[in-house]
DNA sequence: GTTTGTATAATTGTATACAAACATAATTAA
DNA sequence: TTAATTATGTTTGTATACAATTATACAAAC
């Protein structure tokens, strides 16, 4: 069971999951503001765990570049302004796009039978309107187009993306009403993935992911 | 000064730099081959430290997606197969491209200057036939363009991007008496800056990377 | 000969101790 | 009073010690 406590001198700080994405999700929510020093004595205290998985920690985000060391100095945060979650937002939207061209000409026959199957529990979540459950699927039917691009390096970065983007905004979702319009969209992705159809396939992802930002900010 | 050993049981590391880029360097060179496991006690051996900066360089290379950990098992060199770097050519292809799209939106008059200046030292260069410091104006003036994007996540993965490719080959550099090609390339982006041509620059750009990608392995 | 169990050694995960750099406060001199 | 300086305390960087886990070797059983 996670441990689940205030901690972090009054700043609030959730204490469930490890050091990494905990921080990390601190960082993108804003919890943890960008310019604020992050002390590591501060952080063992909050966490219950000693210096050196902190500072392992602080590595990892140092190279996601979410937070800045000073050399003798300490860690400071950086976090991601309203200009960079937009760039965020295109960046996704460009590299999705190469995505799906690399996916449709490299997946295999076992990869698009997933494909389709994770599109019909998506037709299924969709009757039964859970919306919950197609956020879900939706998240998975993406997953495994990165993955089909059989690039590690682009899987990588989407995912990551996609990570950031969850936890950037509070992510009010408004899919109410609005499952079969995006059961469509995925749709239209998985006939061009069918057909191997390249242009169709970028056509579609683009004009989903436009959708997507119109309807919310967490729709994939 | 820096240190220089052979070290590393005879692996034959090199001791310069940091751990971090070292051992990166010493990844994408392939002199630690993919599969390999990296013994912390053998890195700290070879490099004269102890065990907190090695795991802490762990982290970062892990998170770079270029050594693997498994808990209690210890971490395991991934490192870039050839598809991975064919990849990593068209990945990068894909965001310069953005790449030039955004920083000819954004670049400032400061900017821009500085790019004009970058590409006189080219003529300069050119004229002198100096193919190494061509060399390195040459990654300058991208480099300005990546800042000219504002975008501090594209400019940290194009950065990435040039150094992995930078490490990944030998690098066997045929510029001699192809010089002025290049800087013709590079005339072609600026104008296209100068006039906010959007088309132009990516034009520009992708023929550029393209007759790069002819012309060697690492002319940019 | 192969497999299973156990003991030992080696390695990783974490905590802590110590040294060096830095920040802060007090003190002195102008 | 202000500026410079020293003294003190805090924080980071590194090394090391200890605990937990895993790998290896060897013996016993099948």
């Amino acid at each position: 069971m996670f441990l689940k406590t205030e901690g972090m001198n009054g700043t609030g700080l959730t204490l469930s999951g490890n050091l990494f994405s905990q921080l990390r999700k601190d960082i993108l929510r804003g919890k943890l503001k960008a310019g604020e020093k992050l002390s590591e004595q501060q952080v063992c205290d909050a966490y219950g765990v000693s210096r050196t998985p902190v500072r392992e920690t602080f590595r990892q985000l140092e190279q996601e570049g979410l937070i800045e060391t000073i050399p003798n100095r300490g860690a400071f945060v950086v976090g991601l302004s309203s200009r960079d979650v937009q760039d965020l937002y295109e960046m996704r939207k460009a590299f999705e796009v190469i995505g799906v061209r690399w996916a449709i000409q490299r997946i295999t026959k076992e990869e698009l039978e997933k494909l389709k199957e994770a599109y019909e529990f998506m037709e299924f979540y969709t009757l039964k309107e859970d919306t919950e459950k197609m956020l879900n699927i939706n998240m998975s039917f993406h997953e495994l187009i990165y993955q089909a691009a059989h690039n590690r390096m682009l899987a990588h970065t989407l995912y990551v993306y996609q990570l950031y983007i969850k936890e950037t905004k509070a992510n009010s979702v408004y899919l109410d009403g609005k499952l079969e319009e995006v059961l469509n969209e995925h749709k239209k992705i998985l006939d061009a993935f069918v057909r191997k159809d390249i242009e169709a396939g970028e056509e579609a992802i683009t004009l989903h992911l436009e959708n997507a930002k119109k309807r919310a900010k967490v729709c994939y």
